[in-house]
Formats: structure tokens, C-alpha cells, sequence
DNA sequence: CAGGATCCTTAGCGATACTG
DNA sequence: CAGTATCGCTAAGGATCCTG
């Protein structure tokens, strides 16, 4: 039974929060930021969350207008996506991002999607804007990413990219220490948690875009 | 007995959220974002959240360096206020009123604190920035603040102004209703919900901000 | 086996009453 | 005024069970 509790308050911000403040409801968008996902995709994106809780903020979310289950294509399983209002929170998120990581870690053991990894990824990339434009192909977690570095700017597109100057695979955990410490990557590939083939500079550059940010204007 | 669940969750948004996202965390942040507040007048700003609660949650906030209790002066009233940390939630609480404007307002009652009003007016308010520089002194809800206009912005401050050009005493569902209807301040002085005195123009042009914004670049 | 639904327990929430 | 104490309710958490 979904919930349908309301601050009663007409501000904007309560209203909000009346839609995706209940627990878990702004992680549930989170991990459909990025791409559609299935249930079990979701539950194993957020292995805390319990399957009646899960079921119940898909509903609501879905209900206010926030997610949409994918055209029930014949055949197709079930895929959870966010409509354009839900596209709408990204600025929310990301605002909860940058507020987020200077709180410490919560106690282990925690998890960490390959979404959240990407999300972080995509928002503290400063890429040198004069480096060569470069397409990676990411395997995360047993699903295939694309990101390209052009122009100062890095993209993050689900599926196999069209042709990629190197690939990596690797765990968002993985990922996730190669972000603060771009050096630990020979490490990581001599003991199998990542695997690099191709342009093994260009994975560099991915890594310290975020490690050692290009100074932007601010 | 304050809250500590956890997300258990790394990534920034779920950390930010373990700090934030308890209920009526985030209303009790936009109370304190304009003003540092006592313990009363928070009830009064958030009347259906119960006393036990807002306890916990000024509890938790403190003890998570969001808020703070105000120099315990001698004699003095406490007050909460936002730590520096506190006030770097302004730009989580501004997306999240962007987004939740075009959420249906809730079924009455409904309440608007001060603050409210405040936040959404500065945030909405794109005043033609070739009108003269003006100061308002508004006393909403047993409270004054300095409203001032210049070069295209809105400055919102708690107190007294040196000098104002206009003064409008009125309370929150007025002010927010004139927000989207500027002509309607002619009837709210006509019975009594309004009271202006001074250059009556300006809280035209004030209001008008909001309600005919000037375009900008976007 | 994915995608939930059901059941039970626990803990956070809401409302009211009470105290320093 | 500024909280605390108490209590019923309901959402969250966890495990298990159903269904296509």
C-alpha cells in the first residue's frame, strides 16, 4: 500500500518533497538517471532498499508522473524509466552530489551503484578542453557504458559505443578508488580488478579528469 | 530518541540524503535560510510537524553541523541558525522549489510560512534591471524584513532597513497571491489583508518582478 | 528465474499531554 | 517558552511465498 502522506505546505519545496521526499525515492530516480532499469536491476543497484518498499516508490513515482514503465513492448521485460519530469530532478541531484561527498562515508559495509559512480564521474569531470577527443568503452558491473571526452566536457550514454579508442572493465568500487588515485590503475589491473585494452593513456586522462581536475573559470 | 538510519550507500547523493532526507529535515533548513529562528516561531513556520519531531531534528542537524544553536548568549532567547555547511544547502533547497512549483499544490489546509514567500519571491523575481534602485520595508507575519531592488536582483534580509522608500505589512497567502496577481493589491488594501504606505508604484514594480519577469537570457 | 505480493516485526512519525 | 513523555499508528525492514 503506497504512501500518500503531505507536509501540507504550499511552498515549492514541500510540494517536492511530497513527491520524491519519501525514503528512497530520490535513489530510485538516481539509478534511472542514466538509463532505464529493470527490478531486480534496481534492487541489486540498492541492495538495502526491501522489494515492498521498492515496488511501493515505483508505484508512487509512477503515479505522480516522475518514472513510467517502459513501453510494455511483447515479450519485453519490464523496464522502469524516467519520464521528462523526472529528467527535471537531475538539478536536484546533482545539488545533493556536490553537498554530499564532503559528508563522511557511512559505516561499511555500503554499496555503490555503477550509476552513482557515473553520475559522480560525469559532474566532477574537468577535462583539459585541448585533449584529444576520445571515446571509451566501460564495462561496469556487467553492463556496457559509453563515455566520450571532447571538448572539455565528458558524456555518459548507456550501450556499446560505435567504435572506442580504449575499453575498461572494471567494478564501481574499482572505478570509484581510480577516480581519487588515477596511479592505482597499474595496480588494479595486475590483480584483475580492472582490465584495460587499447589506448591505456586515454584511460589516464579519463581518470585524473576527475583526480586533477583542469581548472575551470570558478 | 533522534533518528540514525543510513542508506548505506557511498555515493553522494545517498550520503547527502542520510544527513537531509529524514522528514522535515530539509523544511527546517528553509526555515533557517533567510533567518536564524527559536523553537517557537519554527512551530509556528511548520505548524503540523509535532513537537517531538522538530526536537529530534534540531538534534540531529546540530549534531550533523547543519544548524547551530546561537551564541547562548546570557539571557538571551536561543535561536537556531544555519551553520556555514547549512547555508551551502541553498542551491539542493532552490532545485528542489524550480521542480516543485509544477507540483500540484496540496488539499487545503494548507500552511506558507514567511520564509516561504521570501525564498520563492527572490528566487522568481526578475526585476527590469533599468529601474530605479528601491527599499522596501515588508512586515509579514509579525516579523520585518528589508526587501531591496537594484540592478536586476532582489536582495531579501531579516530587520529593520535604514531607510525604505515604501512600506507593505501584509501576511503569507496575501503576498504569495499577489506574487501571481499584482493587480489584486488594490482589493487586499481595500480589506485590510494589505497595508501599504509610501511609494505605491514600487511595490507594484516589486511584485510585477515576479508575475511579468523580465526576460532574460534563458 | 524475474518480478513482484504477503506477512510479521521494528522503529520513526503524529498527536496530545505534561514539565522545568 | 522550550522542550520532554507517552502512546497509537503506520511506514520501513526483512524474510518468505506466490505467479507468469
Amino acid at each position: 500500500m503506497p504512501t500518500s502522506r503531505s507536509y501540507r505546505d504550499s511552498c515549492g519545496i514541500a510540494r517536492a518533497l511530497d513527491v520524491v521526499g519519501e525514503r528512497w525515492a530520490l535513489l530510485v530516480v538516481r539509478e534511472l538517471l542514466l538509463a532505464p532499469q529493470r527490478f531486480s536491476e534496481l534492487r541489486h543497484a540498492l541492495p538495502h532498499v526491501s522489494s515492498n518498499v521498492l515496488a511501493d516508490r515505483l508505484r508512487e513515482l509512477e503515479h505522480n508522473g516522475v518514472i513510467r514503465r517502459a513501453p510494455a513492448a511483447a515479450e519485453g521485460p519490464r523496464v522502469y524509466e524516467l519520464s521528462e519530469r523526472g529528467r527535471q530532478l537531475e538539478p536536484v541531484l546533482m545539488a545533493l552530489s556536490d553537498w554530499g561527498v564532503s559528508v563522511p562515508e557511512p559505516a561499511a559495509p555500503s554499496s555503490l551503484s555503477a550509476t552513482s559512480v557515473l553520475i559522480f564521474l560525469r559532474r566532477a569531470a574537468r577535462p583539459d578542453p585541448a585533449a584529444p577527443p576520445t571515446t571509451c568503452r566501460l564495462e561496469l558491473g556487467g553492463r556496457v557504458w559509453t563515455i566520450r571526452l571532447a571538448s572539455g566536457r565528458v558524456q555518459v550514454e548507456p550501450g556499446e559505443p560505435a567504435k572506442a579508442d580504449v575499453s575498461l572493465r572494471t567494478d564501481p568500487k574499482t572505478l570509484s578508488a581510480l577516480l581519487t588515485d588515477p596511479d592505482a590503475l597499474a595496480t588494479a589491473c595486475a590483480d584483475g580488478s580492472a582490465a584495460v585494452v587499447g589506448d591505456l593513456p586515454a584511460i589516464g586522462r579519463l581518470l585524473h579528469a576527475v583526480a586533477d581536475p583542469w581548472p575551470s573559470g570558478g
